[in-house]
DNA sequence: GGTGTGACAGCATTCGCATA
DNA sequence: TATGCGAATGCTGTCACACC
């Protein structure tokens, strides 16, 4: 394996703004743990080259360890913590839709990691020369400029693509083994969340509604997502907030209170905290 | 009027520890 | 594994104000 630069970007923010494609490899020592519940309008592909995290995405937890590559879709909830003290490294890739351009289909192949199975590929050993030559590839392209080379880049990362979808396919013809599932109890709270965003929602209400004790919910919740109750709910709520942002017309103060917010100085806080802009800088954006 | 921010008080949530 | 308690933390709601 050639040595890869040492880039690095603003990362673990959903302050991040991928116009067209970024890609960095980097080292972090474990105290490096995403802030709070994290997702962005790009896709994400994650590969581990040493030590052990978990990561939450959506509503499952993943053990993602050396040679373990994660695929990410744009507005999917995630969040990483550490389970090792050692130093981790990585390498992210970020790109939009709209420049993978006619490629893009592979992100939708029905067996494409993005849409089907798990969203983590163990790969062999001989599995990860072969896709850290190609990420070590794309960091030399990436950082040389050269004519032509988010074209090149783009023939790298449909190559990278199509080498997942083969890996998906032949391990979805093979049984099945489980991922790390959350406790019942914080999945079930987690799918009341989604579907009730918009009712006041505290942790007494809902540990009452599900029958345990609150001290108990919030910390089952925390070890279990890596993020706390609030949080969770918050990144909820400004997800829908987003999506009728870009999707409607209504005003900011209506979208405020259709997913759950009573306050609006207090929708407004938080908005910036998880978007990185206000709500009509955010529309404007993604208009 | 709609949008956005800052200060501040009250209290919900989290943390550390203990117990069953 | 599940729960409770006290203390610390920080989230939430209210109000005032500025800008367009």
């Amino acid at each position: 394996m050639p040595e890869m630069s040492n880039d690095s970007f603003q990362r673990d923010t959903a302050s991040e703004f991928v116009e067209t494609f970024t890609i960095a490899r980097d080292k972090f020592s474990s105290n490096h743990h995403m802030k709070v519940a994290h997702f962005h309008d790009f896709y994400e592909i994650y590969y581990s080259m040493t030590g052990e995290k978990n990561y939450f995405i959506k509503d499952k937890m993943y053990r993602i360890s050396k040679g373990d590559l994660l695929f990410i879709n744009p507005y999917e909830l995630h969040k990483a913590t550490s389970t090792s003290r050692l130093e981790r490294e990585r390498v992210l890739v970020y790109f939009q839709k709209k420049w993978f351009g006619t490629k893009s289909d592979l992100l939708l192949d029905p067996f494409s990691p993005f849409c089907s199975g798990s969203p983590v590929l163990s790969l062999h050993v001989h599995e990860q020369r072969f896709v850290e030559e190609l990420f070590h590839k794309m960091i030399d392209e990436y950082r040389s400029r050269r004519r032509n080379y988010l074209l090149c880049i783009e023939a790298l990362l449909s190559e990278l693509l199509i080498f997942a979808i083969r890996c998906n396919e032949r391990r979805l013809q093979q049984p099945v083994e489980e991922q790390h599932s959350l406790h019942p109890k914080v999945i079930e709270v987690m799918q009341y969340i989604t579907r009730h965003y918009e009712e006041r929602l505290t942790l007494g209400l809902l540990s009452e509604k599900f029958s345990t004790s609150p001290y108990y919910l919030s910390r089952l919740f925390k070890t279990m997502t890596g993020f706390s109750f609030v949080d969770y709910i918050a990144a909820v709520r400004i997800m829908e907030a987003q999506k009728l942002l870009r999707d409607t017309n209504q005003k900011v103060t209506r979208i405020a209170e259709d997913v759950g917010f009573d306050n609006l100085a207090h929708f407004y806080k938080t908005f910036k905290k998880l978007s990185s802009a206000s709500p009509l800088q955010y529309r404007k954006m993604h208009r």
